[in-house]
DNA sequence: CACTTTTTGTAGTAAAATTACAACTTTTAG
DNA sequence: CTAAAAGTTGTAATTTTACTACAAAAAGTG
């Protein structure tokens, strides 16, 4: 149980003075660790039972408790909270900001992910006769490093951006053949629609998609991930990390189950690209 | 630093009570961090102040900063690193370290980049007639990324997949055209082209590469990211998880620049998706 | 607007940690 | 072997820190 994040999670529980303490807090965890309950209740603007409170409050047996607990959460390498950026952040706030909201989604990713329906998917990839990576708007991108990827494993694999290639792609699919679609929301339409296509040419259907979504539901199988959208920006970021992060994984397990004697076949691969480049100077 | 190796280490130049004190909290660290300074003396049979005078011989403030230290150490100690996936590893070790290690490079990357660059990156793309977004391989799936953030923001925003695409679309870039150039390695030959056809016709040239690479030489500004990629697998991995992360930097850097009523704009782009999508219930 | 509930701060109290100093060991040089 | 020096340890006083009780203020509620 990371401290950070509690706080972050129950702060609409606490009172008025209590979220100065959590924002002075949040902001600077190092500081807070080192600050006695005098300083840090000077710092948030606040007297020092308000803190002694805003501690007990997060379950803890009072401040030094609370500071150990901390201590901990920040020695745990999960020291990323998920802030949102704000109007008057400058550069080094809002890199630090995204940087930070990214492996906390990360982490949350980590938890949420299924291993058994990971493996079974990639069981699924290493047996299929073709593979599809769809995806549209922000996922399209993601579909298309898959591509990148999985194109190296010799194995059929396809991409289209446009829609009407996805469906007639997938109106010639059939059996051992798997679709993988890539959709944050799970709600995009004509995504639903290929499901739906690929599913009545018996295709297997993957999707990486969120829990329960339209497009979920349409699927054989379902690597969900649950990740908190920074929705400020009006733009997919975290969500779509944590589908690349996937779709190493999945291509990780393709690599390992195929073998080792398939690993130096992708050592060949990536030295055929040598020639297309300027040599690393060994000095 | 971790406390309880340093323990083990400095024992011999402890004296004879100071070795009873570290006897004790190496027997049972978890008490120790709950323990008062009066009972950890009881403890070991020794008074407050031997205690005491452990704490400052290991380098800490005093009894209070050393339970902080000791904390830390018992806190799963460092996760984020950066392990290779092996040979035998199961579904559930090859998901956790390929998490884990793309949030240890990032976490490397936060700390490598420069502040100041992405600033005046965002300047330029601000104030930039044209923007062009160019990579090759599992780069072209980043700048992909990137074109369908920018697009968002009503600015002439070009991505090509195709080298000859790209190379006369520099040919006809002129001054206020700002192009972003992404490798890797930064050794990919028609990159490197492409950066010098670019500044040959006066654009600004912005490349997301390694430093002091020959991409990097031919470049006006070069974000460099300094990510340890696994090379186990033979495929970018976190490197590219490091280039989106930056790619989300620029376009939030560009929106905060734009101001609040651009950001409605914003809104009201991501709100014409409404209708490809299928209905959110709200129960 | 009067009442209750919640929040917040003040002042006093208790506890914990630190310091100064003295007593006790251990070491070492003559 | 012993006396001075250096190092170690504990006692007691001091200071710092955290907590509790209670009262004032603010926010809800009928």
């Amino acid at each position: 149980m990371n401290i950070l994040e509690k706080i972050t999670q129950n702060k609409s529980a606490f009172s008025k003075s209590e979220r100065k303490v959590a924002d002075v807090i949040l902001e600077n965890p190092q500081t807070a660790i080192h600050s006695s309950i005098a300083t840090l209740a000077k710092m948030s603007d606040v007297s020092e039972p308000t803190v002694n409170r805003f501690c007990r409050r997060l379950d803890t047996k009072g401040f030094p408790d609370f500071k150990l607990h901390l201590a901990q959460s920040l020695a745990n390498g999960t020291p990323y909270v998920n802030r949102h950026v704000e109007e008057n952040d400058g550069p080094e706030e809002y890199t630090k900001k995204i940087f930070e909201s990214t492996m906390a989604s990360l982490e949350v990713a980590r938890q949420s992910v299924d291993i058994n329906t990971i493996n079974r998917v990639v069981d699924l990839l290493t047996q299929a006769q073709k593979i599809s990576f769809f995806g549209l708007g922000a996922s399209a991108s993601v579909a298309h490093d898959a591509l990148n990827k999985f194109f190296r494993f010799n194995v059929p694999v396809v991409y289209f951006e446009d829609i009407l290639m996805q469906r007639m792609s997938c109106m010639n699919s059939c059996e051992d053949d798997v679709v993988v679609l890539i959709s944050h929301t799970g709600r995009t339409k004509s995504l639903v629609e290929i499901a739906h296509i690929a599913r009545a040419n018996d295709a297997t259907v993957v999707g990486i998609t969120s829990q329960n979504s339209p497009l979920a539901k349409e699927c054989n199988l379902v690597l969900s991930l649950e990740v908190p959208e920074d929705t400020d920006m009006y733009m997919p970021m975290a969500s779509r990390i944590a589908q690349l992060t996937l779709i190493d994984i999945l291509a990780t397990g393709f690599t390992l189950r195929r073998g080792g004697k398939f690993r130096e076949n992708l050592k060949r691969v990536k030295d055929t690209l040598r020639g297309s480049r300027f040599e690393k100077r060994t000095d």
